[in-house]
DNA sequence: CGCCGTCTTGACGGGAGTCAATTATGGTGG
DNA sequence: CCACCATAATTGACTCCCGTCAAGACGGCG
C-alpha cells in the first residue's frame, strides 16, 4: 500500500487516508512535520484491519516495538493486580498515541483493549527513532510528558475527590476531548460500560449508577444508557472542581513550607 | 535520606564531581554515553548549592526549561488541588529525574520541593535537546516510559489496594529503590513525615500511624520514628500483593472480555 | 524545664462498598 | 416478529473501612 501522491484511486481494502490529508494528524506524532519528512513517516507507518470490542493489542509483559495510534473508536489500557483484577489507567480517542510507557523497559506494563470496532495507525518504534527527525523526537517528548500530566491528573482524581467529584471530573474530561477533536461537548456518548467507568475512577460500579442520577436529579446531565448531554458544562466543571471560598486565588501554600528560590521564568 | 556509609572525601563546597566518576550515572541521563558525548553533557549540567528542606525547585505554572537529577537527598512533587491542597505524585532519589512531565506543554504541572538538605544537578533541556545525542534521546524516552510505568503503578495502588497493602507496597518501594542504589534494603530512614506519607497514598496520617503499628506487631518490621527495619522483605512483599489463591496462575481473565490474541507468555 | 511540632492511640460517624432484587437492553434463534 | 436469555444498569438495604475529632505521648531544642 504506497503512493507517491494522492491518487484519485480508492483503494478497496484499508482505505489508506494520506497522513497529510488526516484531520487528525496535529494530535498524532506528524503533527510538526514538513513534506518530506512526512512522506518518510508516512512510509513507516501502516494501517491495521479494524478491531473488534474487546481485542487486545498488546498485553502486560508484551515484548515492546510498536507504537498505536488511535484513527477511529476508542481503547482503554489497564495494568493487573497481583490477584488478577485489572485497574484501567486511561482511555484513549482518535489522535491518541498508546504504548508510550513501555518505552521504559522495552516491555509493556500494561494491556491494551478495544472499547468498540477501532482502527489504529500503526508505528514501529525502532523504525520512527531511526527517522532521526528532530521534529518526530521532540514531538515523542512532548507526548510523553503529556502522558505524565495526564496521570498526575487521575492521581490527584483518585486521591482527593470524592464519588461526585469523580464522575463530574470524567465527564468534563470527555466533554473536553471531544470539542478538540471538533465533536460536541455537550453531547456524546461513551463507549465504555459502567463497570469500565468505575474501574476508572476507583468506584464500584453502584455508585457510578448512583452518581449518574444524582447529577441528572440535579438537572447538570441527561442520561440515556451511554448517551450523555450536558446541560451546563460550566456548571458540572464547578460540581467537579469546588474551589476555595474566596480570598486567596493564587494559593500561596496552605500549608507552612518555605518557598525561597532564585528563580526567574 | 542516609544510610550506611559516606565517603571519605568530605567536599568543602559544591565539589563538582565528574560525572564520569559519578557513582549515579547508570541511573541518569548520562548512562549510556560514550566519552566524548559525557564531555558535552558535563559542559551542560551544573550543580547548584544545596536546597534546604522545604524549598522549591519549580512551581506548578512555572514555564519549563530545565531538568533535575537528584544528587543527594530527596524531593517530591505534587498538584494542587482547586482548592489548594496537594497531592504528592512521587518521591525522588539520588539518580532520578524530575520535571519530564513538562515537556508536554512547555509548563510545569507540579510543583517539586526538597525533603531534606538535598544537591541537584541541572540540566538545561533546549541545550540538552541541542545536542542532538542519539543516546540521550534514547535515554529520555526510556525515562519518560518509566515514569509512565510507575504512574500507571500507584493509580493501581490507589484504585486497588487498602490502607495495609499501601504502606506496605509503600515500604517495599522503597527498600527495593534502596537496594538498588547500593543501600540497605532492610534498614533506612524515610526523609518524609507521616503527612507526606499519607498524602501520597491518599490516607489520613491517622490511619498511616496505624498502619505502621500494625505492621510492626504483625513483625513485619520495625518502626522508630521515621527510621524503618524491615525483618523479612519477602513477606512484606506478601503482604503488600495478596496473590490468587491458589489455581489460576496465569489468570487467563477475571472478567468476560474477549482475548483474541495470538500471545504465548 | 517548657514549648511545639510530630506522631500515636482511642472513640465515633459517614461515605462508599457489598449483597441482593428488579428492570432495561440487545443479540439470537425459532 | 417475538420469545428468550445473558448482560448491563438501576435501586434499595445493610455493613465496614477509614476519615474525623479529640486527647495524649514523645522527642527536639531554645
Amino acid at each position: 500500500m504506497r503512493s507517491g501522491k494522492t491518487d484519485n484511486v480508492v483503494s478497496i481494502k484499508p482505505a489508506k487516508v494520506s497522513c497529510k490529508d488526516c484531520r487528525l494528524r496535529k494530535f498524532c506524532l506528524a503533527a510538526d512535520q514538513n513534506v518530506e519528512e512526512l512522506e518518510m513517516f508516512e512510509d513507516v507507518t501502516q494501517h491495521r484491519r479494524p478491531l473488534e470490542r474487546g481485542t487486545q493489542v498488546f498485553r502486560n509483559g508484551d515484548k515492546f516495538d510498536t507504537l498505536y495510534t488511535v484513527r477511529t473508536g476508542s481503547m482503554k489500557t489497564y495494568t493487573l493486580t497481583p490477584d488478577g483484577r485489572e485497574q484501567i489507567n486511561g482511555f484513549y480517542l482518535p489522535g491518541d498515541l498508546i504504548g508510550l510507557d513501555a518505552m521504559g523497559f522495552g516491555v509493556h506494563g500494561s494491556s491494551a483493549e478495544a472499547l468498540e470496532t477501532t482502527n489504529l495507525c500503526t508505528i514501529p518504534f525502532n523504525r520512527l527513532l531511526s527517522m532521526q527527525s528532530e521534529s518526530i523526537q521532540r514531538r515523542l517528548l512532548n507526548l510523553a510528558g503529556e502522558q505524565i500530566q495526564i496521570r498526575d491528573q487521575h492521581i490527584t482524581l483518585l486521591g482527593k475527590e470524592n464519588a461526585d467529584q469523580r464522575l463530574a471530573s470524567f465527564l468534563v474530561q470527555f466533554a473536553d476531548r471531544f470539542k478538540a477533536l471538533g465533536y460536541s461537548a455537550h453531547q456524546f456518548n461513551l463507549s465504555m460500560s459502567r463497570a469500565d467507568i468505575g474501574n476508572y475512577l476507583s468506584l464500584a460500579i453502584e455508585t457510578v449508577s448512583r452518581q449518574f442520577a444524582k447529577l441528572r436529579d440535579s438537572d447538570l446531565i441527561k442520561v440515556d444508557r451511554r448517551q450523555i448531554s450536558i446541560n451546563s458544562l460550566e456548571k458540572l466543571r464547578k460540581f467537579a472542581a469546588p474551589e476555595l471560598p474566596t480570598n486567596i486565588q493564587n494559593p500561596m501554600r496552605v500549608d507552612g513550607s518555605r518557598t525561597a528560590l532564585s528563580v526567574l521564568t
